[in-house]
RNA sequence: GGGCCCGUAGCUCAGCUGGAUAGAGCAGGGGAUUUCUAAUCCCCAGGUCGGGGGUUCGAGUCCCUCCGGGCCCGCCA
């Protein structure tokens, strides 16, 4: 509908004024009385023609005024506000219900191209925390609005099975294995403690018994490092299942080296003299892409750092021709975009190619108090833990309830509530009395669906509340675009709050399967949009839209 | 010392590429139940948008500066 407008708008500037503009705004102002939509437009193209907002309000508006499409169309304080036919809205509500949601708002705005995201890639070196499960949900989610605006999503998990920690995850499962055995054995320094280190170590034993003690250090240690490897991945996908995520590619750091990629992007960088050797370690000149300073691809033992084969990664996918690249990292990574686009400059990789979101850590509160997580202890709060306590569909609306790139804090006690406090339940209450509805009309009028005609009944709904409802329904088809550009699906979770908030104060005030037939068809062919619309935003989240609580 | 993010009601946060009188939930106070599930609803109270300066017709939003908080800044990943 916004768009619809917009559209309208440029038209309209553009026959008046005869000049382009887009610039401007339409929005849903803050208060009721501006009218269902508003625009900023006069605001803008008072500067560029002289006159005054007012004036150019005026002759816009009039111009809108014959579009057919509005009840009113006013200037106040230089903003244009409009409201739309009555009809118009019922209009667009009725086929909402008709074509269905997904019909309804589909657009083809990706065209079948190929974007990659890249998201949750957490270290296989122990199990997945709330942070990695965040990035997860808000990640799957993004990927389905994109999906459903036409784009061809390849869902990527970046392993990094290379490198010195999954040496130290082979060495800690190696010296837990010994300490089975009744061995002595330093636990390396840096090495990981959490719990899961031993599990794996009484599997191996299970499986390979004393098998381990006939190998040298080295091999028995390589021989954790894949057993371990194998193992943390295993349990990564399991928790990422529970979860309802899933991932199109697990794509190996490791075989970026074994195609000898990394060697190739270096050799790259060196015939356009942009590597130097310093201190016995390589330089790449990052500094000229906008980085602080140079960083160091190959240490002076040898080994390639982190950033060498990430530079060879994105390489590689930049050949398996994404259009675009959108990665999720984890607030801690933030230092690192500017180094790594450095490098896709260096390699004449365009740079709107790859986009970077953050997302911010969670903090878990019970009883009101922060549930600490301390990495060196090997204690904290898994994404595990948290799905076995509170279940998928709550995991998953709660880490949609704020914009990824802000702190989120949960509450694990009200999320276990049943009340008001719960959103999760809040919003699914509201589709489970919509159900309601529909089993009232069919135990006190026997009407099991809606018949042919059942748009001629939303022409007798009368209040303000059922507008308001129809609405916000038509008009959430441009919250999901906005997304597609801004990336931000937490405005989802915000949508169904808001119109749950809607639907339980209109079902409190208004009964909706009454003595009146008429106004019982209408009130339930209202239901029935909504819970339409419910239902379909809850898919998009992967949230269960339940019939009833 | 450098970089990034943040500071909005007691708490957790919305506030859309600057737009009209700053919003919601929770917590606090008061009310609604012969129900289509009260897992709900209604009302009240609560603010120098961290401070100061600037740009603008207009600033919570942009710029500068200061204060406060978080994260990053290794030849770790």
């Amino acid at each position: 509908m916004k768009e619809r407008i917009a559209h309208l708008i440029k038209e309209a500037v553009e026959s008046l004024f005869g000049v382009k503009e887009s610039r401007f705004r339409v929005e849903v102002p803050r208060e009721k009385g501006w009218g269902d939509l508003s625009t900023n437009v006069a605001f803008i193209l008072s500067k560029s023609l002289k006159k005054s907002p007012k004036e150019v309000g005026d002759v816009l508006a009039e111009y809108l005024s014959d579009a057919g499409l509005f009840s009113d169309v006013r200037v106040e304080k230089g903003f244009i506000n409009m409201d739309i036919k009555r009809e118009v809205w019922i209009k667009e509500f009725a086929s909402l219900i008709r074509e269905g949601a997904d019909r309804k708002f589909q657009k083809n705005i990706g065209k079948g191209e190929k974007v990659q995201v890249e998201f949750v890639s957490a270290n296989p070196t122990g199990p997945l925390h709330l942070g990695h499960g965040r990035g997860a949900v808000v990640g799957d989610v993004l990927c389905n609005v994109l999906e459903f605006f036409g784009y061809a999503i390849t869902r990527e998990y970046y392993v990094n099975d290379a490198g010195n920690q999954v040496y130290l995850l082979g060495k800690s499962i190696y010296a837990r294995y010994m300490e089975l055995m009744g061995k002595s054995y330093p636990f390396p320094e840096e090495g990981y403690r959490g719990e899961y280190i031993r599990d794996i170590a009484e599997d191996i034993v299970r499986e390979k018994g004393d098998m381990l003690l006939s190998l040298s250090e080295e091999e028995a240690v390589d021989f954790c490092v894949e057993y371990g490897l194998s193992a943390m991945l295993k349990r990564i996908k399991e928790d990422l299942e529970d979860l309802d995520v899933h991932f199109d590619v697990w794509f190996s750091e490791r075989s970026l080296y074994d195609r000898g990629l990394v060697d190739e992007v270096i050799r790259i960088l060196k015939e356009k003299d942009l590597i130097y050797e310093k201190e016995g370690a390589l330089w790449f000149k990052s500094s000229l892409f906008g980085d602080d300073k140079d960083r160091v691809i190959r240490k002076s033992d040898g080994n390639y750092t982190y950033f060498a084969s990430d530079i060879a990664y994105h390489y590689e996918k930049f050949s398996r021709g994404f259009k675009k690249v959108i990665n999720l990292w984890g607030a801690d990574h933030h230092g690192y975009e500017r180094r790594l686009k450095a490098a896709l400059k260096a390699l004449d990789i365009p740079e709107d190619w790859l986009e970077v979101y953050f997302v911010q850590m969670v903090k878990l509160f019970r009883e009101g108090k922060e549930i600490k997580m301390s990495k060196r202890s090997g204690e904290f709060v898994t994404l595990r833990e948290l799905t076995e306590e509170i279940g998928k569909d709550a995991v998953r609306f709660m880490f949609l309830m704020k914009r990824s790139d802000t702190p989120l804090s949960i509450d694990v006690d009200v999320v276990k509530e049943k009340s008001s406090e719960n959103p999760v339940f809040y919003v699914q209450y509201a589709h489970a009395r919509m159900c309601g509805i529909s089993r009232e009309m069919k135990n006190r009028y026997g009407i099991d669906n809606l018949p042919e005609d059942f748009a001629r009944y939303l022409n007798l709904l009368s209040l303000e509340e059922e507008m308001d409802l129809i609405k916000k329904a038509v008009m959430f088809g441009d919250e999901l675009t906005e997304i597609v550009y801004k990336k931000e699906p937490h405005v989802i979770t915000y949508f169904l709050y808001d119109m749950a908030s809607l639907f339980h104060s209109y079902y409190n005030s208004h009964r909706i399967v009454g003595d009146d037939i008429n106004i019982s068809m209408a009130r339930y062919t209202l239901t029935k949009g909504l819970k339409e619309i419910f239902a379909f935003a809850l898919n998009f989240m992967g949230v269960e839209a339940p019939e009833s609580m």
